[in-house]
DNA sequence: ACAACTTGTGCAAACGTTTGCAGCCCTTTG
DNA sequence: CAAAGGGCTGCAAACGTTTGCACAAGTTGT
């Protein structure tokens, strides 16, 4: 018996309670209802329901160019940070009737393209993308257009777009003031992409906060990783090993390549955070239960998708309204993964104090 | 400048060459090429993408009652379980036009029909869903509909629903084979949700196990959460340890409760494995890097959703097949988070051998 | 050369809403 | 009591497609 049972229609209430189809709609709209005498806006709701009427989104969308959908794109689903934050989205975008379309990007900048010519399509009404690089085509189109979007996570260099994202720099630099205090004097810097906002700043935040500690850049201590990844991570350690200089801590630009620089501190039989401190950045679902719990940077990944979804109704709602750049206070969490450097006497350390 | 560009339709391109609307339309539809000359069939292409056209979805599917979309019903989004899932969903949907509307349910009913509802009004033409209990109405209730659906992860009890799931018995009883193996005679039990197909069945594979191994039963040896959560699992692995009964492994009915028992062990004083050994089920992402890295049954999350992506798309091409229930084959990954047991002279051990 | 097809294109209806306008009736007011 | 006004409701057009049908032109067969 799977025969489709037929779609209830506007025109099925009218006829049913006798009047016509656009008093119906009337009704049924909120901001209408109050037009249509109260005695028929009653019988029309129970007709309504008695029939199991479901409106036609389509149609409705046809008329009012309003999809109530906004598209969601990220940059890869299978990193545990992005879970929280569609569902903070959808959190609150389900409440005001929206539905959220997402797109896998793989990092791939003509997927992103092709998901962000998909939305246009389908007409979102609006746009919430963690893919964007410091510099952005893709987010610049979506400016021209005039489509209302938001950034998370990542933003680019332009200016008036809105964003919700952490503080990278301060976390970056309270991260190594976390570990000059702890007396590592030799701070290795396993950096992310440098055309990402998050890669860039935490870097930014890492070199600022050397300075703050008095402590020397070597060059031959940090190593840049292409992307975002535990591979990419462990890479990055390797090659700064292959340096061949002493170093008693490593921050990593987020807490999957602290991951990398796990495995690459195993291999060569180095222990964390007896030999070597690592820190993470996102704190990401079960950080804590790592080995050794990672010490990193939080991020309230659930607020980032509320908050975003919040400014993106807004912007949605009155467009014209000025942009709105939010910026979360990171809060460094010190787990296990970080100690005293293990010994002071390391080659290479002639000051210390 | 935001003005929003006009939108071009089929009869802008019309008017442009000088035809019909539907001549253009028959043009830009692969099916309906054929009918049009290629002298104008290439002229109406030329102009199409000349003025940059895209075409109206929701006329498309006001006309033709299908919208290109699916929608996709999860269960808890900060799960990293589900975040391979849906990518595996996505990849192979939107390489065939598809775009998928993702929904958190928190494993509340009142919101899983909520969503489906939601869906029903999106017109979706055709549902994923990884919520499933397993006498479940909303299940029902698509089946009687005639939308096209397959279930993941969680299965139902009814026959000729479309599903890709692990096969849980089976990994249930590769669990205990593994532990008997190492000499495990007590062997404790962390339930999930007995009204989830996954929770129900890895206890049955549980039970089974037991009895290939010649082990008996000690009810006082297991729990049941009512979530599968950390806290849930700390819970129950929290009620076992009071039953005062020794046993030397436990295993839960996923890795999440897996972390609770983790939890509870230190919590109590007692070391992994060498104290007692713990194994999960599912091999999210990251446990290898757990403390210790958990022994899990893999399910190739990925797989599961490419799969079951592929199904729905077959089930909606032609909805008369019968159903698919596929099983994947669980693979059991052995991690350190399982070990001989501590001393064979723990009280309660008479027989061994 | 006429019928019988085939091929290509235009016409118009339909999908289910929303919404400006017109008109009705009923109330209010001078 | 007539005119004016206000509240409700119906009418019809419109949103941008798709598609069955009709029809014109060209092709084939006897």
């Amino acid at each position: 018996m799977q025969t489709h049972k037929p779609r209830i229609t506007l025109k099925d209430i009218a006829q049913n309670v006798g009047v016509h189809p656009s008093t119906v709609s009337r009704v049924l709209n909120p901001d209408t209802r109050k037009m249509v005498t109260k005695r028929i806006a009653d019988r029309v709701i129970h007709a309504s329901e008695q029939l199991g009427y479901r409106p036609n989104t389509f149609a409705q969308s046809l008329r009012t160019n309003r999809s109530y959908t906004v598209g969601v794109m990220v940059p890869d689903l299978t990193n545990p940070a992005f879970g929280p934050i569609i569902k903070g989205i959808d959190n609150v975008l389900e409440q005001s009737g929206y539905s959220v379309i997402v797109a896998n990007t793989d990092n791939v900048l003509e997927k992103e393209k092709r998901s962000v010519d998909k939305f246009h399509e389908r007409q979102v009404d609006g746009l919430i993308i963690a893919t964007a690089r410091r510099l952005d085509d893709v987010v610049i189109t979506c400016l021209e257009e005039g489509t209302p979007f938001v950034l998370v996570v990542r933003s680019t260099i332009e200016k008036g777009v809105n964003s919700v994202v952490s503080d990278e720099i301060v976390g970056g630099q309270m991260i190594v003031s976390h570990l000059a205090q702890l007396g590592h004097k030799k701070i290795a810097y396993v950096a992310g992409p440098q055309f990402l906002s998050t890669g860039f700043e935490r870097y930014q935040g890492y070199l600022q906060g050397l300075k703050n500690a008095g402590l020397e850049l070597d060059e031959d201590l940090v190593a840049i990783g292409d992307a975002f990844t535990e591979a990419e991570g462990r890479q990055a350690a390797s090659t700064i090993n292959a340096n061949k200089k002493p170093f008693t801590a490593i921050v990593a630009a987020n807490d999957l390549m602290a991951l990398g620089c796990y495995d690459e501190l195993i291999t060569k039989g180095l222990k964390c955070p007896d030999d070597v401190s690592v820190v993470g950045y996102d704190d990401m679902p079960f950080t804590r239960h790592f080995n050794p719990p990672l010490t990193t940077v939080h991020t309230p990944l659930l607020d980032v998708g509320m908050q975003a979804a919040r400014i993106l109704l807004e912007r949605i709602w009155k467009p014209e309204q000025p942009a709105h750049a939010l910026k979360l206070q990171p809060h460094l969490i010190v787990r296990g993964s970080t100690g005293i450097p293990s010994s002071f006497s390391e080659t290479g350390t002639k000051a210390t104090n």
